[in-house]
DNA sequence: CAATAGTGTTACAGTTTTATTACAAACCTA
DNA sequence: TAGGTTTGTAATAAAACTGTAACACTATTG
């Protein structure tokens, strides 16, 4: 849910910006407009994802991402490099700072949070989680228990086991050999069409009456919970 | 990820090896034992990147690389150069010649692979990304959305690869034969004047009212993104 | 400007893919 | 072990997508 996403950009207006959508999408945003500063908060805050302007005052972006990067600790936050379109993103992917995607400025709005999305998406895979939820369903591990609101779910084996997979990573699309592989296990031989069956089973138990259909067919791909 | 790769090298053993184990990864790969033929399969098939072996038959490795490197429309391509051991002066040449990396042989599986994972990031980023996009179209690997400006747009499978092969080298135009082969894959039967039609019903759903024209009819060449 | 070659557009029949249903076998659980 | 659940498959229905062909249009050429 609400991941937390820290800003380092020396243009208020930028900053102003972002925030503002980004906390409509309903993510907690922090920032700086110093290099120095914004490392240390960045250590003790912690955030899921940093957005990282190239060119800083006192500490340029690429040090503030190559610290991090070093460090065993932070290395695992994604970073997103604000670049302006000058400075030729080829000599920027090339001094390969360890930054995970590259956005030049200006940038559509859109596409900063598409690769947000992405990012996140890849970096913070809810495994281990005792209790997940994705919109208004919720998936409680340890009493093995599944809610759709405030109702509780009764699921088979299968279409548990189905569910737990889907909400680890939310709008991944899914093949039906991945989903055997994932949900069924490596070596056993099922048809890949019995997973539409499991599916329809798991469709008609969460939707409960005028819901939203969470799980979505992707016609030659798969299935993905959306 | 999906990347095409091609491999240009005259022992079948080595092709065979290097072909399970790519494939393995994911990678779509062709081949040829054959220089001449070579050179003229990779510009019609457009690999994300070509194993160039140092001696051929016909048309040895240099000169398929000096070929290749000196054309505008293919020197994007990145070539690694598969050398026998420890040959410094054909390291230097294949690199005069525009090589982007040089293996010696024998070579170890896992360093090959590094290599080439290192040269797609690098040069071919939109090859290995989740997201990417083109001017204000977007499109989404792993989710399998694709949106223009903040509208999602749904596009069936055809031309969801369509448009997913010409994102990755906007600009670039492709005849009706190489996206057939591309896009439709190799071996399939389909009239040509077919590509017409799919390209119609993708520009169809990505133009939005008032939008620009995104896709480019070259007069008896084919169609680019651009 | 007419002839020609190359593209755009459309409709549609055939095909592919997915949804739904029913059912027998396997599996639990009390 | 009886009685209910759960499973995988196969059959059928429904929906979506595909390729082709026919015709319309547009650029190019002499």
């Amino acid at each position: 849910m609400n991941a937390k996403i820290f800003i380092v950009e020396d243009e208020k207006s930028i900053i102003t910006l972002i925030k503002y959508n980004l906390e409509k999408e309903g993510y907690k945003v922090s920032s700086s407009e110093n290099g120095e500063e914004a490392l240390k908060e960045i250590k003790e805050s912690a955030p899921d994802l940093v957005l990282l302007d190239w060119m800083l005052p006192n500490l340029s972006g690429i040090e503030i991402c190559k610290q991090l990067k070093k460090s065993a600790q932070y290395k695992s936050i994604p970073i997103i490099m604000l670049t302006a379109k000058g400075e030729e993103e080829d000599k920027v992917r090339g001094l390969n700072v360890g930054a995970d995607d590259y956005v030049t400025k200006p940038f559509s709005y859109p596409e900063l949070l598409a690769r947000i999305e992405a990012l996140l998406r890849r970096s913070k895979p809810s495994v281990a989680q005792d209790v997940i939820s994705f919109e208004d369903l919720k998936i409680d591990r340890i009493t093995r228990r599944v809610y759709r609101g405030k109702k509780e779910i009764s699921l088979g084996p299968t279409e548990y086991n189905l569910l737990d997979f889907f909400i680890k990573n939310p709008k991944r699309v899914y093949s039906r050999e991945q989903l055997l592989e994932n949900v069924w296990g490596n070596d056993i031989n099922v048809e890949s069409r019995t997973v539409d069956v499991h599916v329809r089973r798991l469709r008609q138990a969460i939707n409960i009456a005028g819901s939203k259909e969470l799980i979505r067919t992707v016609r030659s791909a798969g299935y993905s919970l959306d």
